[in-house]
DNA sequence: CTGAAAGCGCTTACAG
DNA sequence: CTGAAAGCGCTTACAG
């Protein structure tokens, strides 16, 4: 047993394995593996024997041993396509703030929803790596072909702000509309009446709820919005710029401009200042998403709180709440925002 | 025969195994191996049989079966700890890019660098996971306890942006210094000669060698830093607007700031508009990466791209190059940088 | 409360 | 050019 053990401790690449522990502790395998997996049924002074001999060899469980011999890889992945940093990073750090506490890990599949094999790409690395679950953000979450290709594959899976299918799985998501809602009775409050309107890009859910809640908003106060108010955008900053540029050159301007997400907000500013015009003084803005750089210019941006790392967080939570059969995993989730008020809309 | 494989395609979960194809195409598991590994000495007519068997069972191999038996684990993984998320959104993306072209896959795993216990989280994570690789960033990639433990496991592993100890890993990065330099004699050829400076984080190697580049042009032009004019910064914008209300309240100002991150010029603009100054008629003002937002403001900033995707790309192609043999993969890599002239930096 | 056996789906070494 | 055997390090089901 001596040589055994010093066998073991054979330098680099020599970890030890759950064969040197049950030797060294005397007792089998099976008792070890009982051990690590805080499975009942040990005599107290057994689990300590064991503990002790694990410790002593500085023993970790081989994660891929586990996996193919049990039901679980320990092994969620995200799913994204979006050009978006700071939202991925939220998602990446909401995600992984949750598989920290289960010792679980993330493997990140950026996916490109226009690819013709989109599917069969999916098909193909759920065939490979056996995964516990599958996180997927829009517009990857409205895709009829990838929710076919994961259900087909049997990885259980939640979708972060989809706005279609509820059924075919639990979801995450915040009240797009009605913090929409919000955020224009409170231009609405501040004197605005007339507001202009970006829209966000057409394949994500999102940007038509946000359209739906503004809408509701002016029309429950009475205002229509003609259409020259209202430009198309894609989410970025570019497409805000296009955008502003559009609404501010209409032979009359609006006072406040609510552009559906930040990019396009700082993409409207900087349209805004290309006409010399100023900021609160000469036209409000506000945004939608509180990105990092939304605090970062002057003056800072009016927005609303995209809670995209708790979305993130719930999402894995789910996921992993199901894997190890606690809880209740709620079928539709929604979380909090918060408008943020900040200096780029003024009182009228 | 005809029965096993219609048992084999029993649903999911009942995904297809080598012992399938290999019972289907009537040969050896070792033989549909060979086929699916592009090993040499298979006839070609064995071959074809094989790849035949395969795809009507539509066989993917097990990803954890081969990393078990096999010596390697197809598993990269990205270690950081930085709050820059464009820069960890690039150095993902360029990871990815090449992990895809051999089938490999990224975990990423942020620590905290202030964690009491990192080199213990660092050699848990080693020990239960075999990775092929591990890449590091700042500062991670400059803290010894760090490389200690991913030695002791016997990991590869690639630095990004080092700063120290070349002799223990190969490296990439882009020459810091000399971008520095160059973006300090593009100010001098606009006429400039009164500049301040902002420094980055300490803890981040990077931030000594743009200073010592910076201070390097300034003394071949002969001109003197009076300490009034340099700020300290730690890369964010919150550092910038710190250091750029320290620089502007001095009794004269410096009719241009260079500040070494874009971060912190973007700070830097926001304490001069808080003082009324006008960008760039006022006081210039340059940055340092090259960061989305640095485009997306007005007047857009002025700064050096730093090749953040292609250094990650060429971190995991050196990985990946030493795990199948191929290439000499270079010890140190220095990949090149561009200045970006925008408009935040006026001719005199 | 504990263990011996079988097996997860592959690759490695060896044999022919 | 091909295959039978052993084994990677665990867990599952079963036995006692």
């Amino acid at each position: 047993m001596a040589e055994d053990s010093i066998r073991s401790h054979t330098g680099v690449g020599g970890a030890s394995t759950i064969n040197d522990v049950a030797r060294l502790a005397g007792v089998s395998i099976k008792t070890v593996s009982r051990v690590m997996n805080n499975e009942p049924n040990v005599r107290q002074e057994t689990r300590d024997k064991v503990q002790a001999a694990a410790d002593s060899l500085r023993y970790r469980p081989n994660l891929l041993a586990r996996s193919l011999a049990g039901s679980r890889s320990f092994l969620l992945a995200l799913f994204y396509d979006n050009p978006n940093a700071n939202y991925i990073n939220d998602m990446q750090r909401g995600v992984i703030r949750r598989t920290r506490e289960s010792n679980y890990h993330l493997l990140i599949e950026p996916q490109d929803s226009q690819a013709p094999d989109l599917a069969q790409r999916i098909t193909n690395l759920l065939g490979t790596i056996r995964l516990d679950g599958v996180i997927l953000t829009p517009p990857l979450c409205d895709m009829p072909v990838v929710l076919d290709a994961i259900e087909a594959a049997g990885v259980p899976y939640v979708r972060v702000s989809s706005v279609t299918a509820p059924e075919r799985s639990a979801t995450v998501a915040m009240n797009e509309s009605k913090a929409a809602y919000e955020m224009t009775q409170y231009l609405l409050t501040q004197g605005h009446t007339d507001i202009g309107f970006v829209l966000g890009h057409p394949d994500h859910g999102a940007s038509h709820l946000r359209h739906e809640g503004f809408r509701r908003a002016m029309d429950e106060a009475g205002l229509t919005v003609p259409p020259e108010r209202v430009g198309q955008g894609y989410f970025s900053y570019e497409s805000g710029v296009e955008a502003g540029d559009a609404i501010l050159s209409a032979p009359t301007r609006p006072t406040a401009i609510f552009a559906s997400s930040d990019y396009m907000a700082l993409g409207v500013m900087t349209s805004a200042r290309k006409l010399g015009l100023r900021i609160p003084e000469d036209i409000s803005i506000c945004g939608f998403d509180d990105v990092p750089g939304a605090m970062r210019i002057w003056p800072a941006l009016t927005t609303i709180r995209h809670p995209a790392e708790a979305l993130a967080y719930a999402a894995a939570d789910i996921l992993l709440c199901r894997e190890t059969g606690e809880g209740a995993a709620d079928a539709q989730q929604i979380l909090p925002f918060r408008l943020i008020e900040r200096q780029s809309v003024r009182k009228l």
